[in-house]
DNA sequence: AAGATGGTCAACCGCAATTTT
DNA sequence: TAAAATTGCGGTTGACCATCT
């Protein structure tokens, strides 16, 4: 890790009240990480000043999520999770918090990052060598377990996923990419039938001509069909994970700042076992694990 | 050995959406 | 209802490190 800016020439006082900017010291991480475990998350800027820290509360929530968060999962990127990203990368475009959010103990800009300095050149690459077979190269990385991940998309585990779509099966070509209005608790509002009137925000998909994937053609979307008219029901759009970080209004679902005084699970948190939810295992999880709950075709996209 | 180059990663910036006042 | 504050996101930058020449 690099080293950090030099501190501030007095921590509290000397430079006034200037926010501190760059990289974050080991005290400053101790700090924030130390408020985070007794209080929890609450408002930013709150945190940042409460902590004794002399950021923003931008910043601190940067820092967070980022590096502090005790889910985090650290060090290269398995192939599978390469595989994982490729195939959301090509459904979602670059909607990296999306994609973060299939990925547990990885964050956006993690896999932003990843993204940019390694898989993109890839994808470059393969693209450049020209031929059918090296072509496949990224694109194929992305079919590699289609039909594997097609089987996961079947929602088979949310109650709510009292399909109109027969068996819940992944109707990716038709489906997938299409502007929809907000999710929420998982239903589609309906009553407003202009959500089916809207074309497809492509732009906004990060599509072109239909295809998505850096002109590999990796999904193809034909201007999908949207059933007009019939009730729908999708699942939750998080996985189970990010619902119960919503829901905790916390880190995560982080076990409550008081529970966890209470309860001595600092150490539980520390070592990772941060989940409340015993489904979630940050660091040995399952493809499988990992898409149940996930409904692609009706994620989030929204009509601006 | 020293400089050039490229890759990786942490953090910032600006914007938009959402929530609060 | 409007303004302000907060939050979240994606793009970009810049420091550090490893490798190459």
């Amino acid at each position: 890790m690099r080293k950090p800016d030099a501190p501030p020439s007095s921590s509290t006082g000397g430079g006034g009240n200037k926010l501190r900017k760059g990289l974050w010291s080991p005290e400053e991480d101790e700090k924030l990480m130390n408020y985070m475990l007794r209080n929890g998350q609450g408002c930013w800027s709150d945190v940042a000043r409460n902590a004794g820290l002399q950021r923003c509360g931008k910043s601190c929530r940067l820092r967070w999520i980022n590096y502090l968060r005790p889910d985090l999962k650290r060090g290269a990127f398995s192939l599978q999770e390469e595989e994982l990203i490729i195939h959301l990368h090509s459904i979602l475009g670059n909607r990296w918090s999306q994609i973060a959010a299939r990925l547990p103990g990885r964050t956006d800009n993690e896999i932003k990052n990843f993204w940019n300095s390694t898989i993109k050149k890839r994808l470059k690459n393969s693209n450049n060598s020209g031929d059918a077979e090296t072509r496949g190269g990224a694109a194929s990385l992305a079919h590699v377990n289609e039909h594997q991940l097609q089987g996961m998309y079947v929602d088979s585990s949310s109650s709510s996923s009292s399909s109109s779509m027969p068996g819940g099966l992944f109707m990716a070509n038709q489906y997938d990419l299409l502007p929809l209005p907000e999710v929420g608790c998982g239903m589609i509002r309906v009553e407003d039938s202009s959500y089916f009137h809207e074309p497809p925000t492509v732009a906004q998909a990060g599509m072109e001509n239909g295809f998505y994937g850096d002109g590999q053609g990796v999904m193809m979307v034909e201007g999908g069909l949207m059933g007009g008219g019939c009730e729908l029901f999708v699942p939750p759009l998080e996985s189970s994970q990010e619902e119960t970080a919503m829901n905790d209004g916390g880190a995560g679902s982080m076990v409550s700042s008081a529970d966890l005084s209470n309860s001595g699970d600092v150490n539980k948190i520390q070592s990772g076992m941060l989940w409340e939810d015993e489904d979630i295992r940050v660091g040995e999880w399952e493809l499988g694990d990992l898409m149940k709950d996930v409904s692609f075709p009706f994620l989030d996209f929204q009509v601006e």
